[in-house]
DNA sequence: TACAACCATGAGTCAGACTCATGATCGCAG
DNA sequence: CTGCGATCATGAGTCTGACTCATGGTTGTA
């Protein structure tokens, strides 16, 4: 389990001087003397059987040697720094700001949040709801939690969810003037739909009936209030299953057809630097331990 | 530069205990005394000002903290292995195996292994070419580069070069019997295509004329071997520009059409494995260094 | 109830990290 | 071409902090 061959006094020295190129402001970085750094990394070198600086003059080089293993030492490094930032982070308070749609924020991390303020009292989530895609350019948002139909390129994401899509509407309209029995009947009805209504043409598609125009539309961003509108009866909406769980159980909705559309999910995406900052990272390693990643 | 909150030793007995879950034995594993990593634990704790371990009379558990802290810490360590393992492929000679599209081994690859060797003179590297996608559930190949129209899913990979196509002849076939002077002169001509004809299609369709049906076409996967039937005046092959540059510059080789197709590119494609193993590990590196990556 | 399996503690020891003083090398300014 | 300054190397000696030893405390278990 542990690797005997690591000399910690060693590497350390060993990064200092690489970094500086200078085994004298190594020292003095370290707070030590120049021979101090010259010894350590003579035995580290020693050590290692392998040469790691060409000593040119008033020059100091890395060998290629040197450059592999220096690669290697200082991510080592970086990850104590980052372990010890963490820390500090667990004590001192402040705050994540996520963005996120409103229906993956009711259904999915409000029941976890509890565990994550649980964990990590210090750390405040300032979450705001957002059905677009964040643009981190701009937007003061660390991580932000976005549906999308692929993975979104040029950004880091993971999949949180993915999403199945099927109609879901009020028990009532299995029954009464327009019953809903075959994917067709939906033509009598009125959709509830986000922006612009591309996921339900896809559905229709699926379901066998790609030319199907319903009688009317209504545009909701908000997933949470159109679903609070299909449970009222005022339409079908097109919902992910996986968030529709307690609704359907309880018999508030219902799921008239099944066919499903499979249309990408719900992503995690964020900006490199949020890796580098301790709260943002630790959500962010939170989030993916909570989704089984 | 230097993190002066690193306490080497302190996190280095931390993580052997937090991997035991055990003081004694992990002092055991450190060949050191039960009460010395105490000490260090203790020590570190008060460093840190936090706990990271809850004693339970005979169990040991970590805190959120500890837990927080481990998971950086043992990445550090890993890095440090990482580099000693480094060290020792350096030294000891051994072989990564690459499957190489032909084309991009000859024209990109190639060119660059002279500086491999001279960096790297104790790995040997072992190409072969292949123009089909690696399985690296069944072969033994390390790492491989291959052509791809989008960034392929499911697999680490890297963009090395993107790949724009336009038609390339011999110079000869600018005059002669059916001189090439708009794309549709193309259908008194030889296609020269690998495997389907799909990414001809592709460039006639940006050319402006998607119905164009050559009169003859050969079906040639070795991009080599294409290249120089090309050259040859065997018909008009359909080719990446930055793989021709010498042929074109030499005029072996014309470009008919200003028309280009943007189509992907060759990436650097290999199994999460391949990170594990020194050697695998330096290739990659290098060649993402070599890919200005 | 005795034992075994733990971790904690304080005093003392000791290895190895560090210092000091000095040497060697070489670029550079005059 | 000479002397200075900037560097790294070296070997002997010092000293700190990592480690050991012996022991105590707690608790689960047979």
């Amino acid at each position: 389990m542990i690797d005997h061959r690591i000399r910690l006094h060693g590497l350390r020295a060993f990064a200092a001087a690489a970094c500086h190129m200078n085994f004298t402001r190594a020292a003095e970085d370290l707070g030590v003397s120049q021979s101090a750094v010259s010894h350590q990394i003579q035995q580290l070198e020693r050590h290692v059987d392998t040469q790691l600086f060409h000593r040119r003059n008033r020059k100091l080089a890395l060998t290629e040697a040197g450059h592999v293993l220096l690669s290697e030492v200082q991510k080592g490094f970086s990850h104590f720094t980052r372990g010890l930032d963490d820390l500090e982070a667990l004590k001192a308070s402040g705050a994540v700001v996520v963005d996120v749609t409103p229906r993956f924020a009711l259904k999915w991390l409000a029941p976890r949040l509890r565990d994550f303020s649980h964990r990590f009292p210090a750390i405040t989530l300032k979450y705001r709801q957002s059905t677009k895609t964040t643009d981190f350019a701009t937007s003061d948002a660390d991580v932000s939690i976005e549906w999308h139909l692929v993975e979104p390129p040029d950004r880091t994401s993971h999949l949180l969810v993915s999403a199945r899509f099927s109609p879901i509407c009020s028990p009532d309209l299995l029954s009464g003037a327009h019953p809903l029995r075959v994917p067709s009947d939906i033509r009598n009805h009125t959709l509830l739909y986000e922006r612009d209504g591309t996921t339900w043409s896809k559905w229709f598609e699926v379901a066998g009936c790609p030319d199907l125009t319903p009688a009317e539309g209504v545009a909701i961003d908000d997933g949470n209030i159109r679903v609070q509108a299909a449970i009222n009866g005022q339409g079908i909406d097109l919902g992910s299953l996986e968030l529709l769980t307690d609704e359907l159980a309880s018999g508030r909705l219902v799921q008239p057809f099944d066919t499903i559309l499979d249309a990408g999910g719900y992503y995690l995406t964020y900006p490199a630097k949020a890796l580098d900052q301790p709260r943002p990272r630790l959500f962010i390693q939170w989030l993916l331990r909570e989704a089984g990643l």
